[in-house]
This record gives structure tokens, C-alpha cells and sequence, in this order.
DNA sequence: AGCAAACAAGACCGATCTGTATCTTTTCAG
DNA sequence: CTGAAAAGATACAGATCGGTCTTGTTTGCT
């Protein structure tokens, strides 16, 4: 893979200003001036406005739940203490101490609220994101013996959104 | 007060088609010609579309708030059927039995979704849609001696945007 | 009946949006 | 050092948006 400094540059660029603005409400030029980057340089690495929403859900999947993950594994001695570290985390993560940057909400909430229709690639992927997330933690507290993991993986989840 | 026929023509159309598409997507040509109406019309009754979205918020508030206070007072017999009697109403709005209308997804979410900034007028009028809500089943849960209302009540409105 | 307000229909305006094309400068491998 | 690819900057095109204005028709009150 070569070094995909510009493409990264977007994407956080537009990542910072979906999450503060909302999909719709933000246009490209803003991305693109707030990134200091070139128009032609977004439609050399991306197709679309879509295109690039994609990559910045992909993305932010990634490092959300790639974050969570790192929290559980590191917490790996038994008992209910590893799945408060995922509550500590969240609680890190609602009042930005947390390596994911400051909240406004969880993103895929957002997606799926601006890009309502099932059909919609958009949507689909930020469900996709969710219940990766969900999955994630319910396997952690089905390894802990808990007997209703996916019940307790959807309140970590609900309370993510709160 | 007049016959407000229009304004609820205006409300009742651009609602449709907020809950199936969001709010940004939805432009005011479109919420026109859906209702089979005029553009002065909509100018004549509201000063701007952000102030139709406050329309359909506030009236969103009183038909769903409105609803759920019924269920509440109809089932007035004391006892934990009166909250059942709530989660009956939720199921049969979730599959689109209710005088709802088809289930989108809670507006208020997409609103505060698509209006992140706090200070926006529609973030913190969708915010206060909800609060209205939670409070309404918390005193009914309160009534009934529950120990935790407002933790019930929470429930009961994350069920809702789920 | 008659009049004024409300309404439908649609042209129109300026701003903004996504996406393309052009030109110059920077980057970087050979 | 050199030349090609990447990138910055900017102009541009076509579409759409929110909002204004005009014209002719319908409505409702007296």
C-alpha cells in the first residue's frame, strides 16, 4: 500500500466536520479548505461526495471500535472489571479524554439519521458499523459467563447514543 | 383562531416526507408539489423552512406526546399494566398499527441529528420534544411507586430510537 | 352580488452545491 | 538532475436550493 497521506488528510478533515456539522449540512469546499487541500485531490481518491462519506464511516468503524477492542483486551483478567473498563471508556470518551477526539454523538447514529432509506449504501454502512460494535460486546460478556450478553451489549450500545 | 387548513396541509406533507427522508434532503419544492400546494402559501404561514420544521416539531409533539398521554390516562387502573399498556402502544407504532403514521425512526433524533449545534432553535426544540416525553412516563412510573422513574423512563425512550 | 384575502402556478433571482477542466507548483523516484 | 505524477489553486458548468415576485383564479365574508 502506498502512503495515502492526502486521502488520510481527508478524511479527517471531513470527519471532524461531519461529526460537528452533520453529512448534509457541510459542503466539499468547506472540507476542502479547512483541510488546506485541492479539489482534484478529493476526485483522485475518491469518486464522490458518497464515495468519501463511506470511506470516513469505514474509517471511524475502525478506530471506534478498534479502541473498544484494545480496552477489552486489555483488560483481560476475568469478571465484570473488564466490561467496566468499557463503561470507564465511554465515560472517557463522552468528556474527550479519550483518543477518538471530542463527541458529538455517535457518528453512525448521525449516518443513518441523514441517510434514512434502507436501500442507501450510506446506511447500510453505518448499521454495519453499529452492530459490529454490538457484536463486539457481546462476545466480551459472553466470555465473562453473563447470562444475557446481547441484551447488555444493546445497553452499552443505547447508552453510547444517549 | 382561523381555519388554519393550509398550515396543517403544509405540516402534514412536509412531516411525510421528513420522517422518510430527513430534513436537509428534503427541499421545499418537493413538500409543494407532494401537498399540491403554493410557495406563497408555505411563505404566507411560515417566514422560512426552518420555521416549517419548527411547525412540524411542535406538532409532532403534540400528536406523539398527545398519544402516549391517552394510552396513559386510558389505562388508568393502577398497577404495572398501565406501563405495559405504554410498551403495547410503542409495539404497535413500531409496526405501523398507531394513528402515528408509518414508524421512521424517532424525529426528534433526526432533528437534533441533522441540527447538532446546541444553541440551533430545531436541536434544542427537538431536545425539549424529547425531555417532554421522558418526563410524561417518569411521573406515570412515579406514580405507580416505581423506585426508579426517571431510569424506567429513560428506558422506555431508548426503546424508542432503537 | 361584490370585494378582499387566500391560493395555485410558475417565472425568476442569487447563493450554494457537486463535479470537471485548466494551469502552475511541488514532490519524488530513477 | 530530470521528468512524470500528485497536488494546490481557481475558474467553470449544470443542477438545486431557499426565497421573492407576478398573474390569474378561487374562496369566503358581508
Amino acid at each position: 500500500m502506498p502512503r495515502p497521506s492526502r486521502r488520510e488528510d481527508l478524511i479527517e478533515s471531513a470527519l471532524t466536520l461531519f461529526n460537528a456539522n452533520g453529512f448534509h449540512a457541510v459542503g466539499i469546499d468547506r472540507i476542502l479548505s479547512e483541510g488546506g487541500l485541492a479539489k482534484m485531490t478529493l476526485y483522485r481518491h475518491f469518486p464522490s461526495k458518497d464515495a468519501l462519506i463511506l470511506g470516513v464511516l469505514e474509517a471511524r468503524e475502525k478506530s471506534v471500535n478498534g479502541w473498544f477492542a484494545g480496552i477489552l483486551a486489555a483488560s483481560y483478567p476475568d469478571g465484570e472489571a473488564r466490561l467496566l473498563a468499557v463503561f470507564d471508556g465511554l465515560e472517557s470518551w463522552f468528556e474527550n479524554r479519550s483518543p477518538l477526539g471530542p463527541f458529538y454523538g455517535c457518528l453512525f447514529v448521525k449516518a443513518s439519521a441523514e441517510f434514512p432509506q434502507p436501500g442507501n449504501t450510506i446506511h447500510q454502512a453505518a448499521l454495519e458499523a453499529k452492530l459490529a460494535f454490538v457484536e463486539m460486546v457481546a462476545e466480551a460478556a459472553a466470555q465473562e459467563g453473563f447470562k444475557k450478553p446481547r441484551l447488555l451489549a444493546r445497553e452499552v450500545s443505547i447508552l453510547k447514543e444517549g
